[in-house]
DNA sequence: CCGGATAACTCAAGAAGGTTGTGTGTTCAA
DNA sequence: TTGAACACACAACCTTCTTGAGTTATCCGG
């Protein structure tokens, strides 16, 4: 919903949900636990947790896995997420089109699906969701019964800003209402927190819990993870990183002039190529165009002032850069983004890159959308 | 500890834990509410919500004030925190002194103390801090046995990162060791992040629970708050504002350079004038300097920019200037400020100015580390 | 090869917390 | 005057977690 949620007092069920939760985050970080394992991670008593995990066994969100063996005393049987337990369906609403997704508990996806949009506004978009729904359970029949909810990647800003939105009309209290009639539990965020979330579900295991992501979309998004969860501000549209002016030699100029698709597309254009979609963009990379190797010289200083900014504002582990830009591209921008010395991120230690690469899809909000409820699954949060 | 809590399975003593802070948190928001109010609110049965009122009140947390009439029905008994029903140490270690104050519940000060430090290695600290204790009970004598915790406020970063700590030697971890000998509950931040908790505590009645803070400690400090509690990062060491490079004629500056008390003095000293200590600015300032006033139409430039970014980066309901500052000055930066309206957080129907005024005295982080105690009584965190 | 230490798990009993249902008392409005 | 609305208390019940005792399986040292 893209809106702080309020704390909600404690009952037994919710309780329990909580609890649930966290054993099945602990097993998506991990990997693999035993019941022991799990009860120590979590602060709870093993009879407590093998009592959840009964319960999630029930429901076939996770199963055994081999035994503990070469430790002493009794062989613990290793519990692992069961990927075919649950299903997240993803959707994601961009101007001219309507992107679906299903992901599976692991985060992996096991279908997904592009609508040409000829009105993005709302009802026209409700309109088309019972046949996104069938086909994706068309294409994925063992989801059927095993939905978890859905997830909603929308362009921010969300409400009337001070910044104009690509998709006026929306935003995230209609939007929830838009989706009810899926029957699913609808979690709704701007593209970027979305694609941030999708990072997540890869990084969890790494350990990377507190994390920025930079998303190219349209434009540039920033996403910003604090021990799991989103820090959305106060009407959920926190990262509108693309306006902060960056020095140039031709005076200030938005971060987003600078260091995005549009960005790449006009400089390119101007030296007489074509590269109107990420195949085109890739292709020219890989062939090595002195343009783009030009432009993605001129980017890097951008972003490296960027990484400034965000590792000395939030000092997350890492920053991930991801979404509808070349892998490739991505790869020579963090090589040659000039990193400043003086950031808190600079310690003793440390495990993470200032810089890394996510997921360089065009789908990567789309697949975030869906990561939404697999994090909604993971992250205990009292609070909704 | 500057560090993000690790979720914790619940249990049902951490339940009653939870909602008793959702109770506290509710009457410190509201000020009087009845018992079915606060049910309502938190999402409990007047029952549970009851139980523990009774717990609180025999704890002299709070306390009934007068009957809620004019409505319907039987009249409900309002309750209030009971301010001298507990207490809050906060202690701010800085390099040539070391703070003290004591607040009550309803986080006013009822006592404070300022002592010189030869040194400030931790060693030193620790010895003071029996007579500190002893000194705040013997001034405030009601809050024997009442004490709710205490809270330390360090100037930052913590750890060894790439931005200089201005006291070297410590870190969260550490200090939390250090002042452990107290027998209290010890929550340690940065100087800033205390300090916008203690704005926390005086905002919440005005439904602000998600904004930003700028501090004026010896440069100038970020402090992010979203949904009431702090955004810190991976490391403890977000908000590190100071250091952002703000374009100027004379190429670009770090802020802290151009906005904080070090800035404002050497402005002053080049123009002949005297202004070591917060009193000597507040009287420039009466007297309507010039030399005073050309700094503030200098300052307020980079202050609008500052607030750009930190609006469209972090989306806060309003940001909060406190701390080292005469009121004047700080008020004239807030009327000279340049807003851009290019920013997420100009929506329609906003009720919180973009700049507002918090405490401006030397005091602002030493009460805010006892509000850091308030905080974590008041807010719900199943976490720790 | 055997026995003790170690560790994970299960079962049963108990404790803590919250919810629901019923009843009582007070106030306002028709 | 009467009924609806509302707040609260008491008691029974439910859910969830913890604790303690007992079982089983593996490792390791003699």
């Amino acid at each position: 919903m893209a809106q702080p949620p309020t704390p909600r007092g404690v009952t037994p069920a919710r309780s329990r949900d909580h609890n649930r939760q966290l054993v099945l985050g602990h097993l998506q970080a991990a990997g693999a636990l035993g019941r022991a394992e799990i009860a120590r991670r979590a602060g709870l008593s093993t009879q407590a947790v093998s009592n959840i995990i009964a319960e999630l066994e029930g429901e076939g969100l996770l199963r055994t896995q081999g035994l503990a063996r070469g430790r002493r005393g009794l062989p613990a049987p290793q519990y692992v997420l069961a990927a075919e337990g649950g299903f997240a369906l993803g959707i994601e609403v961009r101007p001219g089109a309507l992107l679906a997704a299903l992901l599976d508990l692991e985060g992996r996806p096991v279908w997904h699906d592009r609508r040409p949009l000829a009105s993005a506004a709302p009802e026209d978009v409700g309109a088309q969701l019972p046949g996104l729904l069938a086909a994706a359970l068309a294409a994925a029949p063992q989801a059927e019964g095993r939905l978890l909810g859905a997830g909603v990647a929308l362009p921010g800003p969300f409400g009337r800003t001070g910044i104009a939105s690509d998709l006026p009309g929306w935003d995230g209290i209609a939007a929830a209402e838009v989706f009810a009639p899926l029957g699913l539990t609808v979690t709704v965020e701007n593209d970027a927190n979305a694609a941030a979330l999708g990072a997540r579900i890869a990084l969890a295991p790494e350990g990377v819990t507190s994390f920025a992501c930079l998303y190219f979309g349209t434009g540039l998004g920033l996403a910003i993870v604090q021990d799991g969860r989103l820090v959305v501000g106060a009407h959920g549209n926190a990262g509108e990183i693309g306006h902060v002016p960056i020095p140039t030699p031709n005076g200030p100029q938005p971060l987003e002039a600078l260091l995005s698709r549009l960005s790449v597309e006009r400089h390119l254009r101007a030296a007489g190529r074509k590269a109107g979609d990420m195949d085109a963009l890739a292709a020219l990379h890989a062939e090595g165009d002195p343009a783009l190797a030009d432009w993605i010289a001129g980017a890097a200083g951008p972003l490296g002032l960027a990484t400034g900014l965000i590792e000395n504002l939030l000092d997350p582990q890492t920053i991930v850069l991801c979404g509808a830009m070349p892998e490739g591209i991505v790869r020579d921008l963090i090589a040659a983004a000039p990193l400043t010395e003086r950031s808190v991120a600079r310690r003793e230690g440390r495990t993470q890159p200032p810089l890394r690469v996510g997921r360089c899809s065009r789908l990567a909000a789309v697949i975030g959308a869906g990561a939404l409820v697999l994090n909604r699954t993971f992250t205990p949060a009292l609070a909704a």
